[in-house]
DNA sequence: TAGCACATGTAACTCGTTACATGATTTG
DNA sequence: CAAATCATGTAACGAGTTACATGTGCTA
């Protein structure tokens, strides 16, 4: 069975076929909102995904300089998937290096421990900001789709729904925190 | 320079000294709350860390079988832990398998997909509770000292905080998703 | 007496990142 | 004409997980 970039790779071709090119360009950071990587892991994740007959090729001369490969999921890549997705997953291992930053924040210098909380909650803001505007974007270009939970449009919406929820409730958390660093009992 | 496991255990051992064995279990899935390992990366890493002078060990006879090593941080290891903490992170790669599934929601069987992702709610549901009493803990054991920023206890208690502040995101946009797969227009 | 908690380590493997490698076409 | 984009791969390295390895003392 394939791993997690495996199925985020069927994911993407399930809506269109595309080039490993494209496929790492989705996924490049911070384009890929919850699952990143490069374009060395997607050669041979593909070449894989191959040798199951989840996904198949054809060179096509591309617009690029070479021949380029344009990969288009199987009926076989579209059950797995399907399936997949049903799987309660096992709860991911929590790993957040900035909590680990914040669970020895009295160590720090009070000032310098403020000003990285604020250059972490102006991130958060940034990407809040980004989020909204894709947000609006989709309104505008599928409208009646985002509905329906049946449409790909729908499972994208949700996915920057989600993104759009975490980071209102890590802004709110910063400035809770920043209160609490700027109110320090005598 | 320590990787992250090394700092979160300079971050352990700043409020008191302790076992491998002790930093293991506090490290343990899921306990550890904000990064989770096995005794099998403890035990070199802290062997690293003393080799850069950031910890030390007594060897004392052990409550167990065999002699323990009681490890205790330096005041090199402190000056360390305290510059690391007030550097600005950067953002951490986005690696959610279950928004890869969400992205592919629409490819699954619509009571399945339902299914996961009340599962998954009701996971985060838990998740809360448990922090919820863990926070009621923290206030009846500390009280003042988690209005100072300055007490080890404040930084605990800020990422409990978080923690809680994430399941309840995570759960308000459970059940907005779950509204929206039960009212699919016809 | 069987299993769990204590206690410490090594080895093999997987996944992800960074660096190496090549090279044509388009855009500023 | 320099830089970015298109386009596809391999190799070396680092971090994390799982399995291997050993052994005592306490409790049910």
């Amino acid at each position: 069975m394939p791993s997690t970039l495996g199925y985020a790779l069927l994911g993407l071709l399930a809506r269109e076929p595309r080039t490993g090119y494209d496929l790492s360009v989705a996924l490049r950071a911070p384009i890929g909102h919850f699952w990143t990587t490069t374009h060395s892991q997607v050669y041979p994740e593909l070449a894989r995904l191959e040798q199951e007959l989840l996904v198949r090729h054809r060179v096509v001369p591309g617009r690029g300089p070479r021949d380029t490969k344009r990969f288009t999921i199987t009926a076989a890549g579209r059950r797995e998937l399907g399936r997949w997705v049903a799987e309660v997953p096992e709860p991911p291992a929590p790993r957040d290096e900035f909590l680990v930053k914040v669970y020895s924040l009295w160590t720090a210098d009070p000032a310098a421990a403020r000003a990285m909380v604020l250059a972490l909650r102006t991130h958060d803001a940034a990407r809040l900001d980004f989020y909204r505007a894709e947000e609006r974007e989709m309104r505008e270009r599928w409208a009646e789709e985002l509905d329906d939970p049946a449409a790909a449009a729908f499972s994208a919406y949700a996915t920057l729904r989600r993104g759009i929820s975490f980071e209102q409730h890590a802004i709110d958390w910063c400035d809770w925190l920043l209160d609490r660093l700027d109110h320090r009992p005598e």
